[in-house]
DNA sequence: AATCTATCTTAGCTAGCGTTCAGATAAACT
DNA sequence: AGTTTATCTGAACGCTAGCTAAGATAGATT
């Protein structure tokens, strides 16, 4: 199998009418630049991650649509693990910013974070207009 | 440890000041309700899943940078892992409406749905200003 | 201070995800 | 038709993410 730079080549020389070494050279540039833009220490990546796992997804859902603080008891109520598990989930959705943690006695209230937020609710609009 | 309803309990105990069954149970109730609206057949979750891993947020995100569909090879150059998991990954993006696929002659064409755009679009304007 | 409470943390195990390999497919060219 | 090309698909395996269990912590209550 031909490698990627290779196959980049034949595939400009469809592209384009006739192509030299300087056009592929050129566009495989071009792509390098767009993976610096995209990828140099991406700050959303880690919310993504977060979001990717069903518990901590569906606690970030909880969040955001209550639109007020809820305790780690109530929040409970949405996942079907250990209480271990929801605490360790919390702490990751705070860790990626997507909840904020405060302190009122023995009970912990999280509230989503306008990047919770912003991200569920624009999913849900994209997600109705297809 | 207590189970959750009966924390649920103590804490309207605390918040309210004085608390009976009904109160334990109408807040359970406004929970369950939350729980419908925020989980019932979530069409928006794919999505999240999908971006949860790295080597497919790489290719959505060069997808939506590059603003013009990318050709298999192209997108090779993004991700550190063999032709097949990019094929792999790509087919996932497709299945979660990330990502549209075009044929021509032995080159595929992939290219960002506006789901996928106004996703990462989101996340960095979110991102951005905290 | 001793105990109870809600939550957190650490450690270890396991299921499942993401990878690779090998072979399949379909389009183009000879 | 046979070959080459780009990509896809299915199966299998290894590793890590996420789970549970047990103990730790810190605030409240007695």
């Amino acid at each position: 199998m031909a490698t990627a730079p290779e196959r980049i080549r034949r595939l400009l020389a469809d592209q384009l009418a006739d192509c030299c070494d300087a056009d592929v050279e050129r566009r495989i540039d071009d792509l390098q630049d767009l993976a610096v833009d995209a990828f140099d220490d991406d700050p959303a990546r880690p919310a993504f991650a977060a979001l990717g796992n069903e518990t901590r997804y569906r606690l970030a859902r909880a969040l955001v649509a209550a639109e007020e603080e809820l305790c780690v008891c109530e929040l409970e109520l949405f996942v079907d693990v250990s209480e271990s598990a929801v605490s360790h989930a919390l702490s990751d959705l705070v860790a990626a910013d997507l909840a904020t943690r405060r302190k009122d006695g023995n009970w912990r209230y999280y509230a989503a974070t306008p990047l919770a937020e912003s991200l569920l609710e624009t999913a849900d609009r994209a997600v109705g207009d297809e």
